[in-house]
DNA sequence: GCTCGCTCTGCTCATATGAGCAGTGATGCC
DNA sequence: GGCATCACTGCTCATATGAGCAGAGCGAGC
């Protein structure tokens, strides 16, 4: 038995002791005729090899050596990593996730005084787990179309309402589908006055808050009948990994197809890229590939994950 | 929000700076504006609620507290845990049960000078792990019948021999098979003045070291030739959980088959009950019914087991 | 409205732990 | 064989942490 061999075992005896059994590293050190100092210096060895692991189990608990790597690999302004200790369903980390977000909007200084919002499932449970009077005056602002066609009509207006409500303002809704079947009614109803106004307001939002699609047959746009699945079949084929405010975008964070892109009603994607503040919500693994392009092409500047999908950010 | 509610999510914080961070309470106290006092207290509060798991991750890791719980609950002499934290294969977990029970014969004082061993898989593994020179002088006698029948003819006798020869003594096999078909046979058998001879020097051997099996088709006795699936159905039907030394077993360690019982060879399950070091190692779920039947019927004075089988040991 | 008792807070003091440092023994190199 | 090097040991000292305690604040009960 080499002598590293024997000290690997010392070590683990002695994490055993000083873990479970709760003993003092003096302890540990008669029990197992060693010196302190050696005992010391076993257990440092024993983190450092990373054989002693420690978890925070709690649905709130987030992972700050990732948000820090994210931080500084990535360079996001900040990152908020939720913990996947114990999550036995995907809408359980959707929940966390959403939680995390309202966490961090109620936490954030300077108050924005007017917030750009998207709208989705996402952004309606971040809707729900913000709490009356998270903010004092918060005005929320639509900042892409998405009066629903067909099924749960209302939800993008409810998200938006409650948001602001919530907080104490009043929420300005796009009036605008999502997407236009022609290039010239976009461009019509952008020439409205109202609908301008609106676009103008969410263009001066002081933060945006938004997640992202992923591009696949479950999608919101889908749903929601802007697109059927042939649609996103076809963008799939062109490169599209997701979308964000109703615009689909391709690993590197481009257009996927800009004439789709030109009938698609709100903020563009480069209004995006130049806010200050931006704050995309994105998690479970069908997230990946978007989440990956959202924060590879600069899209938000602040990200709420969870530690699978951070994780696969940093190592692919 | 409750108070005790946000004393929640601030230990939860304090957790993530203390043990992420590495942060000091001190140092948590002033970002989280509260004194260091109330940090340690979070702190404190957090590992009492149970938010806070710290795993030893290693194959030869042992799980204390469960030990005590058996000697105190179960009135155990001793009793070795092996963690199940990273397993992932059934083989893994005998594999760590095996050098576990080969650990604690290396470490065992006094050392015994006649070891009394079964056969069979764990047997043989637990025969693999010992080291060279684990004691000087340890003769073994096998305990119970066990010459193969059919496949893998001499494992039962390497077992033995393997152990004896690594401890720096000889092996005394019991020539003899696990079971009779007949009564007489049996009987005979044990008059032979060689066989007498062994099971003479098992009953006085200082320390026994065997297994068990589960009642299931994967019997090494089915495996052996000794008994058909349809003779382990039969035992199953009458209440066996398994066998040990190749006598079948109920849930209270009653002999279900007393006919079956007599056409079996070696020591019984009362000689074994009154020795002073009687060691058994079982792991795997499906050993859960045995290992109980085992440890509740006093048929072992110290058990080398898993987590998992532990914990079914305690709570059900 | 007052008082009793309870919990929680911020402290002092004792203890446990980690950083750094000089001595020691082993190892390899000439 | 002698010497330089280096990892490792056991220490001193500074710091971090936990135990225990007095006082403050708060609520229940009279």
């Amino acid at each position: 038995m080499r002598v590293d061999e024997i000290d690997e075992l010392l070590s683990i005896r002695a994490a055993e002791l000083y873990y479970e059994e709760n003993k003092t590293q003096d302890e540990i050190g008669q029990a197992l005729r060693l010196t302190r100092w050696k005992v010391g210096r076993l257990l440092a060895q024993a983190k450092q090899r990373g054989f002693i692991r420690i978890e925070i189990l709690h649905p709130r608990a987030r992972r700050l050596p990732i948000e820090r790597r994210l931080r500084e690999e990535r360079g996001l302004a900040d990152a908020i990593v939720v913990s996947t200790a114990g999550v036995h369903s995907p809408e359980e980390l959707q929940e966390r996730t959403a939680q995390a977000a309202a966490d961090y909007l109620t936490a954030l200084r300077p108050v924005p005084r007017t917030l750009g919002v998207s709208w989705g499932r996402t952004l309606f449970e971040i809707s729900q787990h913000l709490r009356n009077g998270w903010a004092t005056g918060v005005n929320v602002v639509q900042i892409n179309g998405g009066v629903s066609l067909n099924r749960r009509p209302g939800t993008a207006a409810a998200t938006a309402v409650g948001i602001a409500q919530k907080g104490g303002g009043s929420a300005t809704l796009l009036p605008s589908p999502a997407i236009l079947e022609r290039l010239e009614t976009k461009e019509a109803i952008e020439a409205d006055r109202v609908v301008a106004g609106v676009i103008e307001l969410a263009r001066s939002a002081d933060a945006y808050l938004f997640s992202a699609g992923a591009a696949d047959h479950s999608s919101v746009h889908v749903e929601s009948g802007y697109l059927s699945t042939a649609d996103v079949d076809l963008l799939v084929q062109k490169g599209a990994v997701g979308d964000v405010v109703g615009r689909y975008i391709d690993s590197d964070g481009n257009i996927v197809d800009p004439a789709l892109d030109a009938r698609t009603v709100g903020l563009t994607l480069d209004e995006l890229r130049g806010a200050p503040l931006a704050i995309a919500v994105m998690s479970g693994s069908t997230k990946h590939a978007v989440a990956d392009a959202v924060v590879r092409s600069g899209l938000c500047t602040v990200l709420v994950t969870d530690e699978a999908t951070a994780l696969h950010l940093l190592d692919g």
